[in-house]
DNA sequence: GCAGTGCAAACAGGCTCCAG
DNA sequence: CTGGAGCCTGTTTGCACTGC
């Protein structure tokens, strides 16, 4: 059951919900050996193909069983958790990771990816993303949000957030310093993304990720 | 009928300034 | 360093249009 009430988490015939407990997730990421502290993941909706595959699986399944014992669906259930678990922590976007989760799409929107993972320090807008995919700035910005589960411009900030993580925990710069150099063109811009995004500011998040 | 395209309104979020 | 307020710009997205 969702632990909150929202409109959004509602289960729906066209969609359910999966809650995985955070103490599930770390042992996994404990047990794959990649971080010491609980994973925090990113606050805001996208897709992957593999979770998006892999979720529909366990629904069918369930359909197609519904009639059969309870146990053989519990179990089901249970192992399903940890695979999903893991899918979590290798393609969602959190304070586990500097790099956003690789996802096959059309190759123009690869290629687009592609230059701003190459600089995404820079000053990019949807009209230069949409030259680099080779068509207009429209058809651009819907077929990247299909692909992606993201808007263009989201993904480009997570992409600097994700990489300035890595800074925040590992230097001892300051956090004006770590936004500048992460393409943010200000420090409260900085601040109030990781804020919406991690519910926590750049120093909380340094200090809970400190080694 | 359908896919591709572009417009325009709504909205999110970035910027600046400032106070604590 | 952080966060709030107010303003403004650029992004997002629903929908209409066009051509096949």
């Amino acid at each position: 059951m969702p632990s909150v009430d929202h409109k959004q988490l509602k289960a729906t015939k066209e969609k359910f919900l999966v809650e995985i407990q955070p103490s599930l997730l770390k042992e996994t990421a404990l047990q794959l050996g990649i971080i010491m502290v609980e994973p925090e993941f990113a606050l805001l909706p996208y897709k992957h193909p593999q979770i998006h595959k892999w979720t529909s699986f366990i629904r069918e399944f369930l359909m197609i069983n519904r009639d059969s014992n309870s146990m053989s669906n519990q179990l089901f259930l249970e192992n399903s958790l940890s695979q999903i678990a893991i899918f979590m922590l290798q393609y969602g976007s959190g304070s586990h990771q500097n790099q956003f989760p690789k996802i096959i799409s059309k190759q123009n929107i690869n290629r687009v990816i592609e230059a701003l993972k190459d600089s995404y320090q820079d000053n990019w807008t949807l009209d230069q993303m949409s030259l680099v995919a080779g068509m207009s700035k429209y058809q651009f910005a819907h077929l990247f949000k299909e692909e992606i589960g993201l808007s263009p411009y989201s993904w480009l900030q997570l992409y600097r957030l994700l990489k300035s993580q890595e800074q925040l925990i590992q230097s001892e710069q300051s956090i004006l310093t770590i936004a500048l150099g992460n393409g943010f063109s200000s420090v409260s811009t900085y601040n109030q993304l990781f804020k919406r995004i991690y519910n926590k500011t750049p120093t909380e998040f340094r200090f809970m990720h400190r080694p």
